[in-house]
DNA sequence: CCTCAATGCTGCATCGATTGTGCAAACTGT
DNA sequence: ACAGTTTGCACAATCGATGCAGCATTGAGG
């Protein structure tokens, strides 16, 4: 029963109590104590307005308040393991605290990114974050001119404070497990370790890429011209990119490092056609994890980065109200291959 | 540079241009020509507004107009693949139409489905999606005592038109493709096929047990009791299932009807365990698709649902503007074991 | 009886943008 | 030169909630 064709105001609670409207709202909210209305007359008016279902607008109040009430978050995509995680952990968060998060999803496009944060910013969100910005100057400029407090997530900005995952330990560590797993067949450049996947111009993969070589430069053998094959996240391109280096090489290398799952798809796509034996003698690493890819038919050393520890940081940093630039880093997680690991959230699709 | 500790406002603009608020208003709106404000005006404002860094306060705006430009859209949770594609579409579509949108998630709470219902129509939300709600009533209810237009997805409500996956088309057909390649062994209760996961509770759920019935009643052997295992969506409570009924067999099953690929995280978890060979005997499907479970040791039988064909006609009854009570439908699609599968939105985590 | 304080509430301005109404000035036609 | 029209804009009310300032009423103290 639809009753009326508009939502109740406090104006409509104020005629049907007889109190005034101001009054309304501070029986309403938590002012009513300091502003010395009676426990009988509050009660009076949440009765009435219980009945009536009313609840407050919160543009009429965000407008009086210079508050929304609401937490901005930027990703580059939804569709994606690491950042949906990052969604859910933001949004409990969020909620803790009273907030209501607006997240936006960027397509790591610059220009849809700044727009996204230019109509968070009209929306009035009391805080802003950004994950994977792609021009976090530029960001940081908006806010800064909407005087908005922000924090940056998995990629730092120089602008604000930053929560970023620790890439160098992370693929530092996963490159040292793969050369030690790797099987040693006789000098040949087959021999060899390859980086494959993401965006050298991309803040975690350059770090990846750094720790990759590194890594490789302390166990006596740099990495070569070609050894680091930056051709995207796209899984369609990383599937040709490793066709064409199993060509060159003759076969499979002896360890391979995919740095993104979507990447990994593309190299599933590719290692899927290939007899099993000819798997055997090669050693796979993938940053990031899923717990399928943890079970294919040969083992995958994966790295679970900690979506929960990088959202809980980047609260932490809002809830301290200082303007600080610190750089906190989070640990990311070797995960075995075979490993199961549940999901702080796991459920159905 | 943060010139201005507030944001500048149509007044700010107004005195800086010699112009009126409201000339300021039409001239950086739509409303100039039918408001008769010059072109050099309209011109003049516009650069004043574009060097101030103006940008509309859509507190204000939606208080004056009575409509926000919000979309929300609650889902049960983030983190999982068909939800997330399904954020992705929402978000596409809603900046196709210029509005913004606000996703929740409910984790499948009911109080908490109302209370995210609650909030969206307080921040004045101009259209509501609701997927897999718990409590489409109470939805429903809600919404139209908020005068608010509403569109179920996934799952149905008696209060408003509905857009939903055709889960019985998708698991009949899943459990024909298991019947024809099971292995047959001859005449033990281990020929037979089982369903696992999910809430019989759920409406999605309760569709693809009474097509897998149906399905299997066809073939002229109905399921017996103990053949439907609907445990839930957490992978532990599938791992000791599946683990139960492989005692209680002495091996596994025929073939196994996952619901849900959390559900299938844990059955993993146990058949990981098995020898290869044991896994021969046994054809595996699950409703919801992975790239990567798609390439396990075992062939994986998938159903991928069309969440952004879902989306897509859920706005469509938006657009135009009738209030009947509708329930269209979205095909699934079948994926064979190891097809490589583009998905629409591919990128990095 | 009068002052003073405490109690319990109301009135009014305000937040920023939109919009119906009004009103000069410029222009048109006669 | 004068009525009538068009052009170009300003004024003020409004949306709903908030919070400051203030005003009756009651009670206590001298």
């Amino acid at each position: 029963m639809p009753r009326a064709s508009r939502k109740a105001t406090i104006y409509d609670i104020a005629r049907l109590s007889g109190a005034s409207a101001s009054t309304v709202s501070a029986a309403l909210g938590e002012s009513w104590r300091e502003r010395r209305i009676s426990e009988a007359t509050v009660e009076a008016i949440r009765s009435i307005a219980a009945a009536e279902g009313y609840s407050a607008n919160m543009q009429a109040r965000g407008l009086r308040k210079a508050r929304s009430g609401l937490v901005g978050m930027v990703i580059p995509l939804h569709d994606n393991r690491f950042f949906s995680s990052m969604s859910q952990s933001f949004e409990s968060f969020a909620r803790e605290r009273g907030l209501v998060p607006v997240i936006a999803s960027s397509m790591r496009e610059p220009g849809e990114e700044r727009r996204i944060v230019e109509t968070l910013i009209t929306y009035a969100v009391d805080y802003m974050f950004i994950a994977g910005a792609t021009d976090p100057d530029a960001v940081s400029a908006m806010c800064n001119a909407a005087n908005l407090r922000h924090v940056f997530v998995d990629l730092p900005g120089r602008g604000a404070p930053s929560v970023v995952s620790d890439n160098y330990k992370g693929a530092a560590d996963l490159t040292r497990r793969l050369l030690t797993d790797r099987p040693i067949s006789g000098g040949t450049c087959r021999d060899r370790l390859y980086f494959i996947g993401g965006d050298p111009g991309d803040y975690a993969s350059a770090r990846r890429i750094e720790a990759f070589r590194d890594a490789l430069t302390e166990a006596g053998s740099p990495p070569g011209p070609g050894q680091v094959i930056a051709c995207g996240y796209a899984p369609r391109s990383a599937m040709r990119e490793i066709a064409a280096l199993c060509d060159r090489l003759g076969g499979l290398p002896a360890g391979i490092l995919v740095n993104s799952l979507t990447a990994f798809e593309g190299v599933l796509g590719h290692l899927s056609g290939l007899p099993l034996e000819d798997l055997r003698s090669s050693v796979i690493g993938c940053y990031d994890y899923d717990p399928f890819a943890a079970y294919l038919q040969f083992p995958v050393h994966m790295v679970r980065q900690d979506a929960h520890g990088l959202i809980r940081e980047a609260y932490r940093i809002i809830d301290q109200n200082t303007n600080d630039l610190v750089l906190r880093t989070v640990e990311p997680q070797q995960i075995a291959p075979r490993t199961f690991y549940d999901r702080p959230f796991s459920d159905h699709g």
